[in-house]
DNA sequence: GTGAAAGCGCTAACAG
DNA sequence: CTGTTAGCGCTTTCAC
């Protein structure tokens, strides 16, 4: 037979009240003696609380959600594990959602966590969202975005890093290195960290007195294969170059491998910076020169945001512009 | 005002019984016309049905638990992705839980997992865990183990690999290759998979009429780090070798670079095999010959057994050895 | 200090 | 074909 509150209750001689104040610690006007009875009978029976009958009272289901296109893909396993690690420490689970930058899963998960009853949300929306759907209008549970928010959607608060000045100070680095011909192969451009990267190495080519150019730039995806790709597209055209900066240490990769391949130096003829310092940055040859996110930290700001919005703590600041840092190794001169 | 099931029956002018049937589909027995209506005023109500008071009735949440050391070890956001993969396709949803091999953590983690009413378990345990706890015997939810299982703990299945096979293939092909003094540096040894691929091992170089020396197997740890730092034991205590079997990709991959600093050649001068086929096995120069393992069929299979066990399927099997497949690349000649 | 009772939103007989 | 009703296990006033 199922232990509840009232096996307890009737096995300790209280009232079902009395367990559950004992249970939640809700037991200062509760004597010594009667809550180490209620205490001996609770671990007697193994009684285990029932958290979901809890939820229907409290509204509160103490469980986040977390959104993310793929945790397979290595830039998002850091980021689930600070939003875990706040979450646990604070009493909170997280359900993991991997939408695969499909709007559709996308939507399916929301209206799945909205009649789960999480507490709170934490969001990287698809690169493939242009803008805000009725089912996110319409949510009315707290959410924080990370990495990248969502046009038009107003949310409890957003934890991101500043691409722009990340992409301008690689940029800046390898002219003042040397390189003088710089491509930049980018991620999809519908993503915002795309298009602010691009908009730093524009940046740092002008604040240089070198004209930019487009034809320089290679729009893709976030995966070495399309490193790879791109490197044979650019010289089969024979386009010139002497330094790429890539949108992300996968593109970085594959084009690494694929220069050698060509025969090309890395970091003598050509030079190359990533972005992101995902863990195996270094495990390649040249270890790969790169401009450092913190995932781990996005992730645990998120969750600790999210949670002070649930609690109702001060919040003194609900947009994070985290900072970015040059790491330099090999894969440049 | 929150909307519920009775606001709907309101509008609707039907009773809430009839509301139900139709959110969840029990409606056979309901006339279009009564079914068109309730799905109007839903919609036109973004009425959106509260799970967790149905599963206090139907004593189901429709969501898992997953439990594993570690989600930023690339080992497992595979594995993450075919438990979500199978669970979001049968309507489930999953809880992630990082313990770090943690013997405290897990148990926190059971509780919690017990608290929330989950349906059922996936279950990588700690590899420091030595047998079974209180919790974990008094565990009254089905538990599926990946990758090992737990010493004394009855389970509802067990989807892993074969391990010894795995290491002995590659082993034999070292051998066959023409490579003579072939090391092993493996995991932890308290883990499972470790002392069945050590005994891979053992079986291959006996097969083969070479002795096997304890001293040339090296434990440690499944990280890059016990890699490099071995390799410095091992080049600093004069031992002889031209092969290395190493416990996974990522001690291969610190091996593998540690051999480079002290100009050793993979593979000409030494062979070095890995295990797990993580995706970076292909980034690293030379490519790493290594044996996979499908970590995405093992969650996705842990997945639907589980929900099978759930749903009361037929279960014709609930141990499955999975297969492991040598990825023959360049650290081998 | 402790308990009685109302009710959270829903499902599942069962009756009509 | 549709509605009534009795809970699911718990929290939370409010009395005593």
């Amino acid at each position: 037979m199922k232990i509840t509150i009232k096996t307890i209750a009737k096995l300790a001689g209280v009232s079902i009240a009395t367990v559950s104040k004992v249970v939640n610690g809700k037991d200062q006007n509760i004597t010594e003696g009667t809550r180490n009875r209620v205490l001996k009978v609770i671990k007697e029976n193994n009684y285990v609380p029932n958290r979901i009958a809890s939820s229907m009272v409290t509204k509160k289901t103490k469980t986040l959600g977390l959104v993310i296109p793929d945790i397979a893909n290595p830039f998002f396993p850091e980021i689930a594990r600070g939003v875990e690690d706040k979450a646990k420490d604070k009493g909170y689970n997280v359900i993991l959602c991997n939408t695969d930058n499909d709007i559709e899963k996308e939507e399916g998960y929301i209206e799945m966590l909205q009649e789960k009853m999480v507490d709170g949300i934490i969001f990287t929306s698809s690169s493939r969202r242009k803008n805000v759907s009725q089912s996110l209008l319409k949510l009315h549970i707290p959410v924080i975005t990370v990495d990248r928010n969502i046009e038009g959607l107003k949310t409890q608060g957003l934890v991101r890093v500043d691409n722009e000045i990340g992409a301008y100070d690689a940029v800046k680095y390898m002219i003042d290195r040397g390189y003088k011909k710089i491509l930049h192969i980018t991620g999809p451009i519908a993503s915002r960290p795309t298009r602010e990267r691009l908009k730093g190495y524009k940046r740092a080519l002008e604040s240089n007195n070198i004209a930019y150019d487009e034809k320089l730039v290679f729009e893709g995806s976030f995966s070495s294969d399309w490193g790879y790709e791109c490197i044979d597209k650019i010289i089969s055209n024979d386009i010139e170059f002497d330094g790429i900066f890539c949108g992300n240490d996968l593109i970085a990769m594959g084009v690494i491998k694929e220069l050698k391949n060509h025969k090309l130096k890395v970091p003598d003829d050509i030079g190359v910076v990533g972005f992101d310092d995902i863990y195996l940055a270094v495990m390649i040859e040249p270890e790969l020169t790169t401009v450092r996110q913190p995932t781990y930290e996005m992730g645990y700001k998120a969750a600790e945001l999210l949670i002070n919005t649930l609690e109702e703590k001060e919040i003194d600041q609900n947009d994070y512009m985290l900072k970015t840092t040059l790491i330099i190794r090999n894969s440049t001169k």
